[in-house]
DNA sequence: GGTCGATTTTGATTTCAGTCAAGTTGGGTA
DNA sequence: TACCCAACTTGACTGAAATCAAAATCGACC
């Protein structure tokens, strides 16, 4: 089937996106992708602190994230908010839904966001018939169960200053896949929402911000980051050095 | 001493076995159980502390638990061992490999498990013909997507106390689950093993177990745990008093 | 039943991150 | 431009869990 691609359709299409290989359509024939392309709907562009969808909502498409960021976040019985993570473009949200007909969490964008929607009922029959896409979803699937795992690992008695490192690691090799620079960046998120995530106090934040300054790891100034030690940044966030001891 | 309830065996097919509706099998029509059943692989029983797979290994197949109990870990840059998660009966191991050609994790018997293999290729395979088999592994996957996150949740800024409470009523309820008493349970791992999971070190772990049995929530002789006052549990684990304060 | 090593417990002390309190900065806008 | 509010920073103090050290208990195996 011959799609005749209008111009803004080729701009939007899933075939000239540029996220093409971290998102959904990564190692699909081109025939797939078209199926793909066929339900995915293109919402108009989420404005900061806006809703791609709330924790309670009714659970009936997941989202890819085209440009901006986004944080998904739950709230917990005391009234607090955990966040979950940060998701930059190429990255799927909503597949913790799939099990609970409801979504379990909220997800906001943290700046201006174009997200495409992809229906889950028509996902999922699709892929009934395309078994490319019913490998790359588990794929996916399984790729933010390790995600989450790795979150878990980061979490378990690190101090702040690993906490951090990893987290800004992470990040540097997040935008490197996106084709953007691996060493100097903008953060998306706010101090708060990232110490949250990290299980951390701002005033933690700041001062361990400026602990990693002040050994020439990184530059700091406001949202921007710049990785100065890359070397030593690694090794403080995965090396032997001050983490627990192994206690066998 | 009352007899603590054991996970007990259930008889070597999918049709009859008791976790059906926990693991894989769960909603498939008939004829598609019998389908799985065809590539299902029963291994002789892992005997405590051997390897169902280690890091490193080659992904072939994912794991279901019939009997006994596992655990997951991932050695970490510094020769420490990071516990990423206990599996019970009806629990799937493995899926966090789908994406990464080797398993990123170990997977040890806490005590002898019986465990069912199934080749993933296979598995694949199958469930391209098989939407409901497809439709399962999604959910399935987007519950473990979900326990993680829970737990990442549970590591952010919870006080030990929490931690312990929290572990303690999820595994009452995995027990219950299981047709098994939820008040009255024998954790299947040891203090250091649930330790590092909760990222605390045996030592509070001994002293945060002495100070739930001194409130009267629990009474606990060794690995034998009894829930004493279960509404308290839930308060201090899920309950606003004592958690992280709202920073809006 | 006794022995040895692993697991768990207990106590004393230290330390890192949290809390409280008070600025300072900076982005948005009137 | 100046104002305002939120985000961030800084400092002093506190507290919960880690660390260090040692003893007690458990349990697997002769």
């Amino acid at each position: 089937m011959t799609r005749i691609a209008t111009l803004s359709e080729s701009r939007d299409s899933c075939h000239n996106c540029r996220l093409r290989t971290l998102c959904l359509p990564d190692n699909l024939p081109k025939e797939d992708i078209g199926k793909l392309e066929g339900i995915v709907q293109r919402r108009k562009p989420v404005s900061r602190g806006g809703y791609l969808f709330q924790a309670g909502q009714r659970f009936n498409s997941i989202y890819a994230v085209r440009t901006g960021a986004v944080k998904t976040s739950t709230l917990m019985a005391n009234g607090d908010e955990h966040i979950s993570g940060f998701h930059l473009p190429g990255e799927v949200i909503g597949l913790d839904a799939i099990v609970s007909r409801d979504h379990p969490s909220s997800a906001i964008a943290l700046e201006t966001a174009s997200i495409c929607e992809i229906p889950y009922a028509e996902l999922e029959t699709l892929s009934e018939r395309t078994p490319a896409l019913q490998h790359r979803l588990m794929r996916i699937m399984s790729r933010e169960l390790l995600a989450e795992q790795s979150t878990n690992h980061l979490l378990s008695r690190r101090s702040a200053e690993q906490r951090l490192a990893v987290v800004l690691i992470k990040f540097s090799e997040r935008f490197a896949d996106r084709g953007l620079s691996a060493l100097r960046f903008r953060l998306p998120m706010s101090r708060l929402d990232l110490g949250n995530y990290l299980g951390l106090v701002p005033e933690t934040m700041s001062r361990t911000f400026r602990r990693l300054e002040e050994q020439g790891l990184v530059s700091i100034a406001g949202k921007e980051i710049e990785i100065v030690d890359s070397g030593a940044m690694k090794a403080l966030a995965f090396g032997a050095e001050g983490s627990q001891t192994a206690r066998t």
